[in-house]
DNA sequence: GTAATACCCCATAGAAATACTAGGGTAAAC
DNA sequence: GTTTACCCTAGTATTTCTATGGGGTATTAC
């Protein structure tokens, strides 16, 4: 399951994405309207900026923005970014290996499943981006 | 990312499935031969008990046994078992389905990508099953 | 240049989940 | 009736999750 932080990252993302254009939103107003702890946003959207999916701008007229076309980022990033290891074993995450103490060299008979498990989730959330959770 | 109880529940489960026909085995046993702690394996075989995969005796020659053909036990049944949902957001779940506050109710745009996600997932959980963790 | 704005950083903290541990109770087999 | 081995309750240490609070700093507008 995606944790409560990567939910809000998610909303708080499409949320830049509608308001794309108009310059940077401000934490404040993205909390407001999305209904999420101001201080929790905070952590989350700095988060966002030093995995390099977000801008900000201090001072008046500041706030956060994309950097980079919605269509540039994948939802595994963000998800990466926030919670970690999209696989469901340590021993088959591409991003986030280590190896299992249980498992044998030629490995549990889990890691052949676990890793179609995680191919079949990227497939979609490498393809699927920021573009595509905004309602049309 | 599984739990290392969903861990431990896999590695007893093929346990069982290589003594099958055997009889019943000893929770000492297999802590032992999969190096889980005991006390803590004990838990987890009761639950995978609750849950209908395996039956137990007690008494002297007692022990878990499993109660089905490996091959009628998906992976996934063991997964919502132990660790709960499968999906990554709790209104895209089938068995564990909680409305999201956060969603409208045309739904946010999350939820048709992680329906997505979750039927990829299932495709393969429902379809594998103990039989195929078990190495040849 | 100064005051307001809005991001930035550090520390803390309650609640829940995770991963166990301890000890005794109970049913079955012999 | 004693041993075996599952069954049940309770507690606990650690970590993660979900925040909260207070102050610091860079930027802009005037």
């Amino acid at each position: 399951m995606l944790s409560k932080k990567a939910q809000y990252a998610f909303h708080a993302l499409t949320y830049l994405v509608e308001k794309e254009g108009e310059g940077p939103v401000q934490i404040s107003n993205i909390a407001q309207e999305k209904g999420i702890s101001l201080k929790f946003l905070e952590i989350i959207l700095l988060e966002l900026k030093r995995g390099g999916i977000l801008g900000s701008k201090k001072g008046k007229g500041g706030g956060y923005y994309l950097i980079k076309s919605p269509k540039e980022v994948p939802l595994s990033k963000v998800i990466r970014l926030i919670d970690g290891p999209i696989a469901l074993l340590p021993c088959v995450s591409l991003n986030f290996y280590e190896p299992c103490e249980h498992c044998t060299e030629d490995g549990c008979g889990l890691n052949g499943v676990m890793a179609e498990v995680r191919d079949a989730t990227l497939l979609i959330l490498e393809r699927k981006t920021l573009a595509d959770i905004v309602k049309g």
